[in-house]
DNA sequence: AGTTGTGTTGAAGA
DNA sequence: ATCTTCAACACAAC
């Protein structure tokens, strides 16, 4: 779950560990931990790099979660489809413990807040240490739609490099914009009142318009309402956000459409699940 | 009880 | 090159 919104709620979050310092680091998954090329790093290695640096400064890069240290490098998470980071001030956490919570993989000791406490149930989650300069070159190459660059003139020149693509790929495709995932690209065509399977060069000019507002629309209230908790995805306090609750089309299959009862129905894109209302989506 | 679907993304295969 | 398929893993729902 975690798309730009909860990842943008999670880094909103720790921003209170800015200026903790690593004491520590414990891992019983440490194939997912990668330096800058990709080639794993033993957790010796990992440990010794770490421990004693200072956290400046915490990002949102995409879907990523960067966590700058004060020795120009920086730790850039990926939390894939179930992974939490969850600030704990429990003193209770300790690094002689042998065993934590069952989907608990790895966690970061802090001098002030304890711990950070990394759960990832189905471990896909990605830990890679890159010195912070060759940041921005190891990531997806796509326009992030907060970002001062994404105008409509922008997304539509995006858009229309794909023109036999359909709105809802292109929409996932980190590639050209970032940070939208299952959820929210459903979630943004039903805004836009436009099908998930319309294929860009179908796409009028006035429908582009109304799905790069929607994009906006859309993503600023789910980070107002700190993210869509239906699984797995939690803030870094292990509270649930609440945009689930305003879910228009996003697994109600079956249900009665919000605005005009018709049933939501699903398909599949690109082996994806998608939904839709055909009464108010064209 | 076995099968299917699940938020992601990159690596392998065509 | 560029496109599609699948693997990484655990679990819930059917």
């Amino acid at each position: 779950m975690p798309e730009l919104p909860e990842v943008q709620t999670i880094v909103s979050d720790l921003q209170n560990i800015t200026n903790d310092i690593f004491t520590g680091f414990w891992s019983d998954w440490e194939k997912v931990i990668r330096d800058e090329n990709k080639k794993n790093i033993t957790l010796k290695k990992f440990v010794k790099k770490l421990v004693g640096k200072k956290i400046v400064s915490v990002r949102r890069l995409g879907k990523n979660i960067a966590l700058d240290l004060n020795n120009k490098t920086s730790l850039l998470i990926h939390l894939r489809m179930t992974g939490r980071l969850l600030v704990s001030d429990q003193s209770s956490i300790t690094k002689n413990q042998k065993k934590y919570g069952k989907h608990v993989h790895h966690i970061f000791f802090l001098k002030k807040n304890h711990a950070l406490v990394f759960h990832d149930v189905r471990k896909f989650a990605t830990i890679d240490f890159i010195p912070t300069n060759n940041l921005l070159e190891k990531l997806q190459t796509g326009t992030d739609p907060f970002s001062k660059n994404f105008s409509l003139i922008e997304f539509k020149k995006i858009i229309n490099s794909k023109q036999n693509k359909t709105i809802k790929e292109v929409l996932m495709d980190s590639g050209l914009i970032l940070g939208i995932g299952n959820i929210y690209a459903s979630e943004i065509l039903f805004a836009a009142r436009v099908l998930p399977e319309r294929i860009i060069k179908s796409l009028t000019n006035l429908e582009q318009g109304l799905i790069f507002k929607s994009i906006k629309k859309i993503l600023t209230k789910a980070i107002r309402l700190r993210g869509t908790s239906i699984s797995d995805y939690r803030d870094s306090a292990g509270k649930k956000g609440s945009f689930q609750n305003e879910l228009m089309v996003y697994k109600r299959n079956k249900q009665k459409c919000k605005k005009c009862d018709t049933i939501i129905q699903r398909s599949v894109i690109a082996q994806r699940s998608s939904f839709f209302c055909i009464n108010c989506q064209k």
